[in-house]
DNA sequence: TAATTTGGTTTATAAAATAAACTAATTTAT
DNA sequence: ATAAATTAGTTTATTTTATAAACCAAATTA
């Protein structure tokens, strides 16, 4: 009937942070912050999560001599996202008659 | 850019409880039980929460001699469902090119 | 050189989800 | 008749989670 909802995915955030991902593969931390209007550390804490799960890389790296932490999707990460919108959908009858 | 996501929805048990609900329009709790795969002690509560939030009436009737509680999505509950559906579609890109 | 900004992490707190334990009545079995 | 099991839930306790507040370090600006 209703299918299981990832729940590292059924988060507002981390939700939001994928949603990004999907679409540009990589960003860099503030720009996430700034497009999810998240504080920087709810935004820590969550990539973390998503990095420990493996559906994120996060890259730190240096642009000048500011640190520059980049995440990009894996993957998994991109196969997550697909599985939970397919679940998603188990509670929503998007697109039934 | 991201739609906030009502809290009272975006709960996999609650959000299974609404969907049953935008389908029948009314249910008994044991039908629930059964097709969310709840425990009971979990759909009370959050069926509490619904209601509490005036998404969803609670009816306390009885069934021959046994007791016999009725949900039945409200308006508001209807109303609240459909504007989460729209909220998710900001994360899901349901639909786009 | 002092204050501010940038780019975060760590820690603490508040809220939520969930299950376990419990209550009460009914039905079934002995 | 009475003991055991089932139905129908509620209440309480525990664990997770989300989130913000506090903090740290380096770089920039005044």
């Amino acid at each position: 009937m209703f299918q299981p909802l990832d729940p590292l995915l059924h988060s507002e955030l981390r939700l939001a942070i994928m949603s990004l991902l999907i679409s540009d593969l990589e960003a860099e931390f503030p720009y996430i912050k700034e497009q999810t209007g998240a504080t920087a550390g709810n935004l820590s804490v969550q990539v973390d999560k998503l990095a420990a799960a493996g559906y994120i890389e996060v890259v730190k790296t240096f642009k000048g001599k500011r640190p520059c932490t980049i995440c990009r999707i894996t993957l998994k990460g991109q196969q997550a996202f697909e599985a939970y919108v397919e679940a998603l959908k188990s509670y929503l009858q998007i697109g039934k008659p």
